[in-house]
DNA sequence: CAATAATCGAGACGGTACGTCTTGTCTTCAC
DNA sequence: GTGAAGACAAGACGTACCGTCTCGATTATTG
C-alpha cells in the first residue's frame, strides 16, 4: 500500500494546529486552473508556473500541497467529476454491467478521456503516482465492477471460470487500449461488439 | 496517413544528392546509447543532451535526423528488435495465434515491455509522435494478426460475428491495460484465462 | 536620453516590494570574475556561461540583471574603478587639466585602458550599450573637463574661440585614436606634444 | 611587419600551379554581398554563413581565402571604395590639408564610416586583424597626409616641432574619437573648428 | 588526351554558446 | 503557520554559427 502523498491526505495531517488555515480559496482556484488548462493542452505542456500565475496563486503554495504535477492533475480530475458511470439496478445483473460500460464507453470519448489518457502518460515516469492514480481513481471503479460481477456469477448468469480481475481486464482493457493507442474510435460499435462477445448467450438465463 | 518525419524516411529522401554523406556510425551510436539508458531509467529522464554526450556527437546530429525523443526512441527499439512474436504455424490456426499471444506477453514482461510503455506515455504529448509509433510499430503486427484470423475465418473455426479490428482489441487490449496501469501482472494464468475465454470451444472444430 | 537598463538602475526599481531581497554576494562574485577574466582574454571571448560558472551562480541570475554582455562589462569595469585620473588643483588651471591628461594617459596605457578598448568595441554592436558606456563613464569625465575649462576661460587663459566640445575631443580624441588602431603607444613623449601643441603660450597668461 | 592572410595575398601565391583556377565569379559575389549587408547590419551581426547563402557559394569557398570575418570586410571595403579623400593641389599646402580632412569628415559621416566603425569594432578582438586594417587602410592614407605635412614644414608653414605622426593623431584623432563614440555629429562647424585651432596663422606665412 | 591537382557546390559533422524555460527551493514581508 | 512575491541554483531545451570534413563534379595545366 503506497502512502498517498497528495493533498487530502496533507490537508488532514494538519488540519490541527496553530498558524494562519490553508486558503481554500487558493485550493480551489489551483485546481480549477488545472482542469482549465487540461481542456487546452496536454498535461505534460503544462507548467506549475502556469498554474500559479493563471490561479493567482505562489508558486510555494503549489508545490506545498502538492509533489508531482501528476498528483495535482489526479486532484483537480476527481475533485471536478462525480461517478459519470455507475452501476445501476436494471432488468438484469449483466444488462446492468453493459449498461455500465456503454457509459463509460461514452465518458472516455470526450474530455474525461482526454485527462485520464493525460494522466496515465504523465504516470509512467513514476511508480508513486501511478500507484496513486490506480488507488484513488481505479480500484473504486474495479470494486464496484467486482462486486457486480460476484453478484451475477451468484446468480449462475455467468458461465466461465475466468478470474473476476481478468474478466474485468478483458472488458475495460480493449477500452483503453484504444484509448492509450488512438487507432481506432471508442464508438459504440466496438463496445457492442465487445459486450456481445463477453456476455453472449448469457442473457438467455436470466430470462 | 501521417507523413513520418522519422531519421528512415529522411535516410531516403536525402539520400540522392551532394554533400557529406551521413554518418553511420554516428547513427549507429546514437541508437545504441538510447537502448541502453532506455534499460536503466525512464524515457522522460533521458535527455538529448545526454545521448549526445554518451554517443560522442554533437548534439546538432540528434536534432538532425529525429525531432522528438519520442521518435528516437521509437527508432531505437524498432532497430533493435526483431519479431519476438511472429505467428509460426501450428497443429491449428487457434493455436497458432494462441502461441503468439502467449510469446507477445512474455515479451511484454520484461525489457520490451518496459520501453513500449515509454514510448506510449511520451507519445501521447504529441498526436503525431502517437501516429508514427502506430505506423512503425503497431499496425505491421495488427496486419499480421488480421491475416491469421482471417484464415481463421476461411476454416470456419471461428463462430464469431465480432469484427477483427474489434478481435485484435479484445485479445491485445488486457496486455495493453496490464502494461500501462500495472495493477496486475503479465503471467501465463492471466495470458491463458483470456485466451481460454475468448477462444472456448473453438479448438474443437479444428479437430 | 536613453533610459539605462543596467542593474543598477534596475536594484533601485526594484528595492521596494515584496520577495526574496537580491543577493549581494552573487552580485559581487559576477562583477569580480567579469573583471578578473577581463585581465585575461579579450571580452568577445569571454562567455556568459563562463562567468555564471566561475561565479558559482545560475546563468539565469545574470541574465535577470544584466541585458548584454557589454553593459555587464560596463558595471564591472566601473564598480571597480576609482576616477584615477581627477582634475586637481595646481598652479594654473591648464596645469592642472595638463595633469589630468598625463594621468589618464598613463592609465589608459595599462589594463584598463585595455578594458575600455574592449568596450568600446563590444558596444559598436548596439546603439543602446554605447550610449550606456558614454552616459555612465564618458559624460562625468567630460563635464569635469568641461568645467575646468571653462574656469580657464574666465580666466582669460584661454585665447581661443574653439568650443568647449571640440577642445575635449581635440586633446583627448588622439589619445582614443591611438588607444583604438594601436598604431603607437600612448607614451608621455606623445602627451607632452599633444599637450605643448594644444596649450602653447597660454601658460605664460597665468605667471 | 605582419605577414598578411589576405585573399589578395593569397591569391598571389597561389596564382602559378595546377588545378581548377579561383572562380572569379564567386569572389566578386562574395564581396558584394558582404558590402551590402554592411549596409544593413553591424558586422558582428553577419555571418559566414549568410554571406555563403547569399552569394551562392558554398562555406567552404568563404573560408578558403579568408580567415577571419574582419579579413572579409576588410577585402570587401577596399575593393569598393576609391580613394574618397584624396590630397589634391591647392593654392596652399594648408589649404590642401584642410580640404583633404573636410572630405575625409563627410565621408566618415556616411556609409563608409559606419563601415569602418564596424571594422575598427571587429578588429580589437585579434591583433592580426587589427595590423592588417591598419597596412592596408591606414598606413597609405597616413603616408599621403605625412608627405604633404614634410612638404608644408619645408615651405616654412608650419612653425611647431611637434612630431609629423603625432601631428596625424591631433588632426585626425577628434574625428575618430566621435566616429566610435558617436557622442557627437562629424559635422562642418566640429572639422573647421579644429582645422582653424591646428593651423591657426599659418596661412598667413603662405601668401 | 589522359593524368594530375586545385577548385567548386553541397551539406553533414563535432563543438560551443546562446538566451529561454522549467523545476523545486529559499528568503522576505504581510496577514 | 500560511501566503504572495520573486530571487535563486540547476540544468535541459532547441537554435545558431563556428570551422572542418567528405563527397562528387568541374576545370584548368602538365606529361
Amino acid at each position: 500500500m503506497v502512502v498517498p502523498k497528495d493533498e487530502t491526505v496533507k490537508r488532514l495531517v494538519r488540519s490541527r494546529g496553530q498558524g494562519r488555515p490553508r486558503s481554500e480559496a487558493s485550493r480551489a482556484s489551483i485546481l480549477r486552473v488545472v482542469l482549465e488548462l487540461l481542456g487546452r493542452k496536454s498535461l505534460r505542456d503544462i507548467t506549475v508556473e502556469e498554474v500559479a500565475k493563471e490561479a493567482g496563486v505562489a508558486k510555494t503554495t503549489v508545490y506545498r500541497w502538492w509533489d508531482t504535477k501528476a498528483q495535482l492533475a489526479i486532484d483537480a480530475f476527481l475533485n471536478d467529476i462525480s461517478i459519470k458511470a455507475p452501476f445501476v439496478e436494471k432488468e438484469s445483473v449483466v444488462e446492468s454491467i453493459r449498461s455500465q460500460v456503454r457509459s463509460l464507453a461514452f465518458q472516455y470519448k470526450g474530455r474525461d478521456g482526454e485527462i485520464i489518457r493525460q494522466i496515465i502518460a504523465e504516470c509512467q515516469g513514476s511508480p508513486e503516482d501511478l500507484a496513486m492514480f490506480r488507488e484513488r481513481f481505479l480500484v473504486l471503479r474495479r470494486a464496484a465492477a467486482i462486486e457486480t460481477i460476484q453478484r451475477a456469477r451468484n446468480e449462475g448468469v455467468l458461465n466461465s471460470d475466468i478470474p473476476d480481475e481478468t474478466l474485468i481486464d478483458l472488458i475495460y482493457g480493449p477500452i483503453y487500449y484504444r484509448l492509450m493507442l488512438q487507432h481506432s474510435e471508442i464508438d459504440s460499435a466496438f463496445v457492442e461488439s465487445i459486450l456481445d462477445f463477453v456476455f453472449k448467450g448469457m442473457e438467455v438465463k436470466t430470462s
